[in-house]
RNA sequence: GGGCGCGUAGCUCAGCGGGAGAGCACUACGUUGACAUCGUAGGGGUCGCUGGUUCGAUCCCAGCCGCGCCCA
C-alpha cells in the first residue's frame, strides 16, 4: 500500500501520543540502557492556566533534550508538575464568582471560598497538561505533582518550620508593599516601576510658636522689578531675603500628610539650617512636628524640605527609624484613609472637622480634597508637573502603598550566601553564561523576603498563637498543641494565623519536593540534583535563586556538603511577535501555540521554535517560518514515501561503512557528520545549529541530492547495486529519523511505524554513534565533483535559455582518465540530473561550445547554432572577472612580507591552493572567452 | 543614573578574526513517476557610523547614533 501524500498530523496526533503513554514510554527510567541519570523539573504552569508560547518554547526545548538523552539510554526522569498560583488563581475565581452572580469571596467566607477554588481547580486543571501533550511532551505524567498536593504541602510547611528553627524567619512589622486591590502584601519583584505624568505640589508647613526666619531669594530675570523665587543651592548669591512664618515641602503624594511626623532638612542648608530643632504645625492635624537634619533631605531636590511619613514611605520609614519618630498610619487595608479611632493619628493631634471629614476617602479622593482645602486655606504654595516612576502591583495593576503591617520574613541574606557560592564555583553553570552577571546582582543586594500574603488559596502559614500570643511553628496542629502545652504547663486554645506563603516560596523547593522530600525516596537519591534547569530570564530571580537558597540549604549529600537543585541552568528568550513586541492580550498580538499546531501540527510548531532559539536572543516569531517547517515534515515524509515505493526496507545485515558504491558510502558518511554535528549542539544547548544541522541534511543532502542520485539505481536493472542502493537509503531515512524524533517526533513516529514493522517504537529507538569510520575522503570528492558538474550545467543551460526538454551533449575537454571514468561511472544519473544525451571526449572544445571549468577539468556542451555567441562571451566573462578579482586579493595579500611571516601556516597554505585552483580555472575560461570571441 | 543586550539581503534570523549565509518573499523557467506543502536557475548586502588594535576586522577594543530589556 503506498503511502499518502502527506502527514496528517491532526489526526495522527493524538493516536501517536495514546500509544507513547499506552507503552508507558515516558516514565522514569524507560528505555535506560546505561547508569547514568538525566533529570529535569518541569517549571510548573499554573494550574488553572493555558498553554502560551513561551510554554510551547520551554517544553519544547525540555522535550528535545528528555528524548534525546532517553534514546541514548539515559535513565531519564522529566519531572511534570503544576503550580498554585496563588494571587492569580484566586482573582480567576473571584472574577468568575462576580461574573455569574454568585456571593463574592468574602459572603461565602474562608472555608466555603477554598471550595469553590478547588472546584475550578478540577474543572481547569488538566487543561494545561492536556496542552503538553498535545505539543508532545514526553513528561512522566504518573508522577505528576501539584504544589496543593499533600505531600507537597506538608513539604512546604516543614521548609517553613524548618527555616524558622533555624532562625531564618522571622515575624516584624515593617513597610511592606501592599496591593490595595488584592489586600495583601507582596514581594519587591511583585512591583513594577511605573513612569506616570503626576505632579510635585508644594505645601506650606506653619512654625510653631508664631516663629519667623528670613528665607533666601533670587530674581527671575534682570533688574530690580523681576519677580522672586526661593532660592536653591544652584543659585549662587541671594538677591533678597523674604521673611516668613512658614516651610515649604513638596510631595507627589499629598493625601498621606495626615501621617507626617517631622520634616527633614540638610544639615548643611543654609536656608533651614538654624529651623533644625524647632517645631511646625501640621495643618489639618494640628499636629506639632519638628524640623530635623537627616541625609534623606536632598537640597538640590524640590524646596530642600522633604516631609516625613514614616508609615507611608519606605525612604521615611528609614528616617523614621534614625531618629525614633512615631510611625503614624493613616490609610485602610483598601488605601482609604483611616482616621476616626485611630489612636496612633488621634494622639497629640487636634485634628479640623475638614480633616475628620476626610475619614473613609480613597487615597485619590483624599489627594484632590486635601489639595481644595490647602489652596482654600492658603498653604498651598504651587504645584510643578513632573514625570515620576510609581510602583504598580504586577497582578492588580493598582499603584501599591507602602503600607505598615507585621509580615512573615525570610532572611534572604543569609541563605543568599551558599546560592552564590554554588554559581561562582561552577557548581551550577548558567548558559548563556552571561546570566549569571544578573543571578549574583540580584542575591548580592537581596533584602528581607517578604513572604506571608493575606490570601485564602495558598499554603497557610504552620504558626499557631497561645491566649498571650505567643507563637509555636510547628509542621502540624497536633504539634503546635503539644507545644503549646509545654510552653503553658496546659492545653489552651490556639488560633492559626490567617495568613498564606507567596507562592513562590513553594515553587523554591520544588526540585526537591517533587521528588519526595522530606521522605528520603529512591528518587530524591537518584535524580536530586537534577542535570538542567530549562527556564526564561523573568523568572531568575522569582525561582532559579530561590530554589538555590532552599535546596543548598536542605539538601546534603553523604558528607553533609550542600546539594544544588541542578546541574545546569540553561536561560531561553522570551518569544515576541514578529517585529519584537511582547506578546500580549490587551495589544492583541498573542499567537496561541494551540491554534498554530492545529494549523500546521505540533513537529513544525516544535521545529520552528528550536530553530529559532538562539542562545541569548529574543525569538521574533514570523509565523511564515511554521509553514516552511511544516513544509519541511512533508518533504520528509515523501523521501520515505519514494523509498518505500522503491522497495528500500531496512536491512539488519547492512553495514553502512561497507558499502561499496561511492554513493551509498557518501551519503554515510554525511550522516555522521550529521550525528556528530546534533550530539554536540544539543550538548551546548544550541537548539538553533542542531535543527539547522538537520534541515541542511534532510532537506539539501537526503532528498535534493541522494535520492535523486539513486534513482538511476533504483529504477534501473536488479543486481548488487540496487540491492545496496534500496539498504542504504533505508538506512539514512532510518537515520535521519532517529536524529530528528526529538524535534519532530510525532511525523518521525508516525513513519518508523509504517516503514517497516520495529521492535520498538522510535522514541525508544537507540541514538546513533557513527563516527569517522564511516567517512570517505574519496567518495566525497567524487560525489562533490559530479554534483558541481551538474550544477554548472543547469546553470549554463538557464543562462543559455537551453529548454528544459532539450537533451544536449557534454563533452570532456580536459582532465584526463580520472575525469572521463568519474564521469563515464555516473553517466546514468548526469544524464537524467542534467539532461544529456551523448557523452563524448575530444582534446579541444569544438567551436560554438559552452565552456565549464570545474576542479581539475573542463566540459563543454555543444551547443553551436543553440545558443547566443555574445551572450555566452558576456557570461564567461563575467565569471572570469569575479574570478581575476579574486585572484588579485589573493596575491596581494600572499605578496604581503607580513602575512608570510605572520599568519599561521595553515592559513597561508590555504590562500596559496585557493589561488593556484582561482588561476587554474581562470586560463581555461580565458581560452573559452577568446574561442566565443572568435563566434562572434 | 547603573547594568545587560541588539542593529548583517525587502522580512525573520544564523555566523562572530582569514572565501558574506539560511528560510521566507521576489524574478524566470518547469506536469523528468517521492513531494506544486514541489523542482531548477537567478537577482539582491560599503555586515548602523567613526576611529583604533592586527599581516588581515562583519567578527576584538573605544566613541557615537538608533532600538530593546532589567535594576535604582
Amino acid at each position: 500500500m503506498t503511502m499518502d501524500k502527506t502527514f496528517d498530523a491532526k489526526t495522527a496526533e493524538p493516536e501517536i501520543y495514546a500509544r507513547w503513554e499506552e507503552a508507558g514510554a515516558f516514565r522514569a527510567g524507560a528505555n535506560a540502557s546505561r547508569p547514568e541519570t538525566f533529570s529535569i523539573v518541569i517549571p510548573p504552569p499554573n494550574v488553572t492556566g493555558s498553554l502560551h508560547m513561551g510554554h510551547a518554547l520551554n517544553n519544547t526545548l525540555q522535550d528535545i533534550l528528555a528524548r534525546w538523552k532517553r534514546m541514548q539510554g539515559f535513565d531519564v526522569l522529566w519531572q511534570p508538575g503544576q503550580d498554585h498560583a496563588g494571587i492569580a488563581t484566586q482573582m480567576v475565581v473571584e472574577r468568575k464568582l462576580a461574573a455569574e452572580g454568585q456571593p463574592s469571596r468574602r459572603e461565602l467566607g474562608r472555608e466555603k471560598f477554598l471550595e469553590k477554588v478547588w472546584e475550578w481547580k478540577r474543572e481547569s486543571g488538566d487543561t494545561i497538561i492536556r496542552q503538553l501533550k498535545r505539543l508532545g511532551a514526553s513528561c512522566d505524567w504518573s508522577r505528576n505533582r501539584f504544589t496543593m498536593d499533600e505531600g507537597f504541602h506538608d513539604a512546604v510547611l516543614r521548609v517553613f518550620v524548618g527555616l524558622y528553627k533555624a532562625g531564618l524567619i522571622y515575624r516584624d512589622k515593617r513597610l511592606v508593599n501592599w496591593d490595595p486591590h488584592f489586600e495583601t502584601a507582596i514581594s519587591d519583584l511583585e512591583v513594577e516601576q511605573v513612569e506616570t505624568r503626576g505632579a510635585l505640589w508644594r505645601l506650606r508647613y506653619k512654625l510653631a510658636d508664631g516663629l519667623t526666619y528670613r528665607h533666601p531669594m533670587v530674581r527671575e530675570g534682570e533688574g530690580p522689578d523681576a519677580p522672586l523665587r526661593g532660592w536653591t543651592p544652584a543659585d549662587g548669591a541671594p538677591d533678597a531675603w523674604e521673611e516668613r512664618d512658614y516651610v515649604v515641602v513638596a510631595t507627589t503624594r499629598p493625601e498621606t500628610m495626615l501621617g507626617d511626623v517631622a520634616v527633614a532638612v540638610s544639615a548643611d542648608d543654609p536656608r533651614y539650617r538654624d529651623l533644625i530643632g524647632k517645631e511646625l504645625v501640621l495643618p489639618l492635624a494640628n499636629r506639632r512636628i519638628p524640623i530635623l537634619a537627616d541625609q534623606h533631605a536632598d537640597p538640590t531636590k524640590g524646596t530642600g524640605a522633604v516631609k516625613i511619613t514614616p508609615a507611608h514611605d519606605f525612604n521615611d520609614f528609614e528616617v523614621g527609624r534614625r531618629h525614633g519618630l512615631p510611625m503614624i498610619n493613616v490609610m485602610d487595608t483598601r488605601a482609604r484613609l483611616a482616621l476616626e479611632g485611630n489612636e496612633d493619628f488621634l494622639r497629640a493631634a487636634a485634628p479640623t472637622p475638614e480633616a475628620m471629614a476626610l475619614h473613609g476617602l480613597d487615597r485619590y479622593e483624599a489627594r484632590k480634597r486635601i489639595l481644595e482645602l490647602a489652596e482654600a486655606q492658603g498653604w498651598l504654595d504651587g504645584r510643578d508637573e513632573e514625570v515620576h516612576v510609581v510602583p504598580h502591583g504586577d497582578r492588580s495593576k493598582v499603584a501599591v502603598e507602602p503600607f505598615l503591617t507585621d509580615q512573615w520574613f525570610v532572611d534572604a541574606k543569609a541563605l543568599a550566601a551558599e546560592a552564590l557560592a554554588a554559581v561562582r564555583d561552577g557548581r551550577t553553570v548558567f548558559h548563556p553564561r552571561s546570566w549569571e552577571k544578573t543571578y549574583f546582582q540580584w542575591l548580592e543586594n537581596i533584602e528581607p523576603w517578604c513572604v506571608s500574603r493575606q490570601l485564602w488559596w495558598g499554603h497557610r502559614i504552620p504558626v499557631w498563637y497561645g491566649p498571650d500570643g505567643t507563637p509555636f511553628c510547628e509542621a502540624s496542629e497536633d504539634e503546635a498543641r503539644a507545644a503549646a502545652e509545654a510552653h503553658y504547663g496546659r492545653p489552651v486554645a490556639l488560633e492559626r494565623d490567617p495568613d498564606v506563603l507567596d507562592t513562590w516560596f513553594s515553587s523554591g523547593l520544588w526540585p526537591m519536593g517533587t521528588l519526595g522530600w522530606p521522605e528520603d525516596t529512591p528518587e530524591l537519591r537518584r535524580y536530586y540534583p537534577t542535570s538542567v534547569l530549562v527556564t526564561g530570564f523573568d523568572i531568575i530571580f522569582f525561582w532559579v535563586a530561590r530554589m538555590m537558597m532552599m535546596g543548598l540549604h536542605f539538601m546534603k549529600d553523604a558528607q553533609g556538603r550542600p546539594q544544588v537543585p541542578f546541574r545546569d541552568v540553561y536561560v531561553h528568550a522570551l518569544v515576541r511577535d514578529e517585529k519584537g513586541k511582547k506578546m500580549s492580550k490587551s495589544v492583541g498580538n498573542v499567537i496561541d501555540p494551540l491554534d498554530l499546531i492545529d494549523e500546521y501540527g505540533a513537529d513544525a510548531v516544535r521545529f520552528t521554535l528550536a530553530s529559532m532559539a538562539a542562545m541569548g536572543r529574543d525569538i521574533k516569531l514570523a509565523v511564515g517560518r511554521v509553514a516552511g517547517y511544516r513544509n519541511f515534515a512533508t518533504k520528509l515524509w515523501n523521501a520515505a514515501r519514494f523509498a518505500q515505493m522503491h522497495g528500500c526496507k531496512p536491512d539488519p545485515a547492512f553495514d553502512p561503512a561497507a558499502a561499496r558504491l561511492p554513493l551509498n558510502r557518501w551519503i554515510a558518511g554525511e550522516t555522521a557528520r550529521l550525528r556528530r554535528d546534533v550530539d554536540a549542539a544539543l550538548s551546548d544547548y544550541r537548539f538553533n545549529d542542531a535543527a539547522g544541522a538537520l534541515y541542511a541534511h534532510v532537506w539539501g543532502v537526503v532528498c535534493d541530492w541522494y535520492v535523486e542520485m539513486a534513482k538511476p539505481i533504483l529504477t534501473g536493472p536488479d543486481g548488487a547495486d540496487k540491492d545496496e542502493t534500496r539498504a542504504a537509503m533505508a538506512w539514512a531515512i532510518d537515520q535521519c529519523l532517529i536524529m530528528l524524533h526529538p524535534f519532530m517526533p510525532f511525523v518521525t513516529e508516525a513513519l518508523w511505524g509504517q516503514i517497516a514493522p520495529r521492535d520498538k517504537m522510535l522514541i525508544h529507538a537507540d541514538w546513533p554513534a557513527w563516527g569517522a569510520e564511516l567517512e570517505d575522503p574519496a567518495a566525497d570528492a567524487e560525489i562533490g565533483w559530479i554534483i558541481a558538474l551538474i550544477e554548472g550545467v543547469r546553470s549554463v543551460r538557464a543562462e543559455m535559455n537551453v529548454p528544459p526538454s532539450a537533451k544536449i551533449p557534454l563533452t570532456l575537454v580536459s582532465g584526463g582518465p580520472e575525469a572521463e571514468a568519474r564521469i563515464r561511472k555516473s553517466l546514468p544519473l548526469i544524464s537524467r540530473l542534467a539532461r544529456i544525451e551523448t557523452f563524448s571526449v575530444a582534446d579541444a572544445a569544438p567551436r560554438g561550445a559552452v565552456t565549464l571549468t570545474l576542479e581539475g577539468a573542463e566540459v563543454c556542451l555543444p551547443l553551436a547554432g543553440v545558443i547566443d555567441a555574445g551572450k555566452e562571451k558576456a557570461r564567461l566573462e563575467k565569471a572570469l572577472d569575479k574570478l581575476r578579482k579574486e585572484i588579485a586579493g589573493l596575491e596581494k595579500k600572499l605578496s604581503n612580507q607580513s602575512f608570510l611571516a605572520k599568519a599561521p601556516e595553515e592559513v597561508v597554505a590555504e590562500q596559496r591552493e585557493r589561488l593556484e585552483a582561482a588561476r587554474d580555472e581562470a586560463a581555461r575560461l580565458e581560452g573559452a572567452v577568446a574561442r566565443a570571441a572568435q563566434m562572434v
